[in-house]
DNA sequence: AATGTTTTCAACCGCACAGGA
DNA sequence: ATCCTGTGCGGTTGAAAACAT
């Protein structure tokens, strides 16, 4: 997946690094260390630029670098300071050991931002095409369902935690509903909502997902916690993706309804929640008895 | 199996900034 | 104050890999 090598007009060779001047740049930089990136490929007797040796260095030779798949944890804090930070990957990546902020710039934009987009790959097996994307008025951050992390093992609400049981989020108080499809009164209630809001979306909006009226649109702003990294919504969409959703992807297409909250009662299936990780559903964990 | 399409990610590019002359 | 150089950052590219048809 990358350029094949080649040289540029001046002579200076460009694309994919060979194993022999791998070696060449580790052993220089280990020996020398980088004392200046621009001379250092004359002396390493590399026919680069100091730029891409750098580049080199720092995202893939320099020892330490982590490669392969982001963890649950280091996904959910790309998320939160991503939020914090926005697009600043360097700063984000001096918070996950290891990540560079080159890698993590893949990531966003590949995973998490093309999730935010509508347009995960697997719904192309669904049918669906670019026409999907939401607008920019109703973006959403969308996680689809790691299939390595069951619900059971995020919330252990129960053993079986049988995929039809209910969290049911009721204004400003949070029930869980353990006993299936039952819809039978909650076994707690944890008041941790700040304030809550009850999504109306206008999904004439293009690419806007209408969802079954019994997934109709959780959201809730921020926990009463302190954390206030945390993602200040979650929904999901006829497609079964669940969403996060930040303030900053409201964009006018959601309404407060916190001045009028007396029947409204918006809730997630557990189903649909099977392998969420987010770090909101850990508060959820710690809540519960 | 062949072909087309999408996803992934290493590498490149241009710009901004800091520090020194 | 201005220019120059080196470095780092963020956006983008493009070919291979993966996936779908």
């Amino acid at each position: 997946m990358v350029r094949p090598p080649y040289v540029d007009s001046n002579g200076l060779k460009k694309g994919a690094w060979s194993d022999d001047e791998d070696n060449k740049l580790r052993a220089y930089v280990q020996r020398y260390g980088h004392w200046n990136w621009r001379l250092l490929p004359k002396y390493a007797g590399l026919a680069r630029c100091g730029k891409s040796c750098r580049l080199r260095w720092v995202n893939y030779l320099k020892p330490g670098v982590k490669r392969g798949n982001f963890s649950k944890e280091e996904e959910a804090l790309v998320v939160k300071l991503h939020n914090q930070l926005g697009n600043k990957w360097s700063a984000i990546a001096a918070n996950l050991p290891g990540r560079t902020d080159n890698e993590i710039k893949n990531f966003w934009h590949t995973r998490i931002e093309r999730r935010r987009n509508g347009n995960p790959a697997h719904k192309k097996a669904k049918g669906h095409t670019a026409a999907d994307k939401p607008s920019s008025k109703a973006q959403v951050l969308t996680q689809d369902k790691p299939s390595e992390l069951t619900l059971s093992e995020t919330l252990t609400l129960n053993e079986s935690a049988s995929s039809d049981s209910l969290i049911n989020l009721q204004n400003s108080t949070l029930s869980v509903d353990t006993n299936s499809t039952s819809g039978s009164a909650s076994e707690s209630q944890v008041d941790c909502w700040a304030d809550t809001f009850l999504g109306s979306t206008d999904y004439s909006q293009e690419g806007c997902f209408q969802p079954l009226p019994e997934e109709e649109f959780l959201i809730h702003s921020e926990l009463s916690t302190s954390e206030s990294s945390y993602p200040s919504a979650l929904c999901w969409n006829a497609d079964d993706d669940l969403s996060i959703m930040s303030p900053d992807f409201w964009g006018g297409s959601f309404v407060s309804n916190t001045s009028n909250s007396e029947s409204e009662t918006s809730y997630i299936s557990t189903q649909e929640m099977g392998g969420f990780y987010d770090p909101f559903l850990e508060y959820i964990h710690h809540q519960l008895p």
